[in-house]
DNA sequence: ATTACTAAAAGACGAGTAA
DNA sequence: TTTACTCGTCTTTTAGTAA
């Protein structure tokens, strides 16, 4: 809470644009907190990347780093969420997939997980979706919003990145959007997964338009 | 953070404007937290006023309590400080005041935060604007805002409540809007403080126009 | 002036578990 | 199924103080 607070008023300081000088002291004296502790506040805001800094003539030289300002950023969706709802409708063409998310789902620790968060065990595949242009729009703000994580793992050597999924509906029929944190596709593809094969429940060919309902 | 992540999720389930049925073992689920932490956190949200709850068929009915509003409504307003930050100008005439400025800054406790936090020391009385109809909602965007804070204290058994205060210019002259917790005024009133006699200063008398520029 | 270490105390965390 | 207590372990806090 502090840590953010104090992000807040680097950020409303500039922070996100140049450098700004600041010391310790100052800032605890406007927060109405010691010194000590914004001190010890900063550096655990250094480790954790979210800002950089430099020793200046009087304190130092502080910015807000790309990853801290992607957390402000997170936050101010989640709120804009909260004050102002809107269901995101999504709307592409069903197109043939790289053939890889029936290896990644058959693997039993992505099943269990998603067994455990979204409460189905997927059909071993996804369904891949090519976005009309104005709903790329909408996949960079589901992005960005906070959805249903699902931890990556390791096994064999071998990383597998965590998962981001938001409940939705395809065609009426319950489903789910998985976004991968590191994904082999670009923004234009959307990957959703099911209990069901959708191609054979929906009766989708490649080229078939479907909409996707999240929230 | 959790209780952040906590008020947020419930935010946006809606418990900003009806009672939502929540579990603590679901939402531990959502989240990826242990229903035991949960559970504490929302027991610490009710102790806090944030939250209100009552035993529902499964779980609890919850909602957000006006406070819990204002704290999500200050953080979004915080955040568009940060991202879309925009200086404020407030137009009024001067009036007589009730005179306790006087009284109150006069008080050592204050003057001595006020000193320390301001870095002046501030003349003892307060000058009264009436605002424009158009300035009235600028002051209750510097309601919502951070500013600098000098906490309250007792003394005989008195109260002396908490102000916020905003750095400003009142016709190019540095000052501090103070906004008390608990004001005597109205909220179309703004009281300005300076190391100065601003009516002296300023040469202002009843029914001047003056233009205070804060940020 | 600065910043940040130490240390003691307070508070948060969450597995275990009762009700 | 629920919720929430206990309690050992970390983490956070901040006065004192050195550099």
């Amino acid at each position: 809470m502090k840590e953010l607070k104090i992000l807040l008023v680097l950020g409303k300081k500039g922070a996100l644009e140049k450098k700004i000088s600041i010391s310790t002291s100052n800032l605890g004296k406007e927060l109405n907190l010691p010194q000590q502790t914004v001190s010890r506040i900063m550096i655990k805001l250094l480790k954790g990347g979210l800002i950089t800094r430099v020793k200046g003539i009087k304190g130092y030289l502080v910015s807000i780093t790309p990853k801290g300002k992607s957390l402000l950023h997170d936050l101010d969706i989640a709120l804009d969420d909260v004050f102002k709802p809107k269901a995101t409708e999504i709307r592409g063409i069903v197109i043939e997939g790289l053939k890889d998310g029936r290896y990644y789902l058959g693997l039993n620790e992505y099943k269990q997980k998603i067994k455990k968060r979204l409460g189905f065990v997927p059909y071993p595949g996804t369904l891949n979706v090519k976005l009309n242009p104005e709903s790329i729009e909408e996949k960079e703000r589901l992005q960005r919003k906070l959805g249903i994580e699902i931890e990556g793992f390791k096994k064999d050597d071998r990383i597998f990145g965590p998962i981001k999924c938001f409940e939705c509906r395809i065609n009426r029929l319950k489903g789910s959007v998985i976004i991968p944190k590191r994904s082999h596709y670009g923004s234009d593809i959307l990957e959703i997964i099911s209990p069901f094969e959708l191609r054979k429940k929906l009766n989708l060919k490649n080229g078939d338009e479907v909409v996707i309902n999240v929230e």
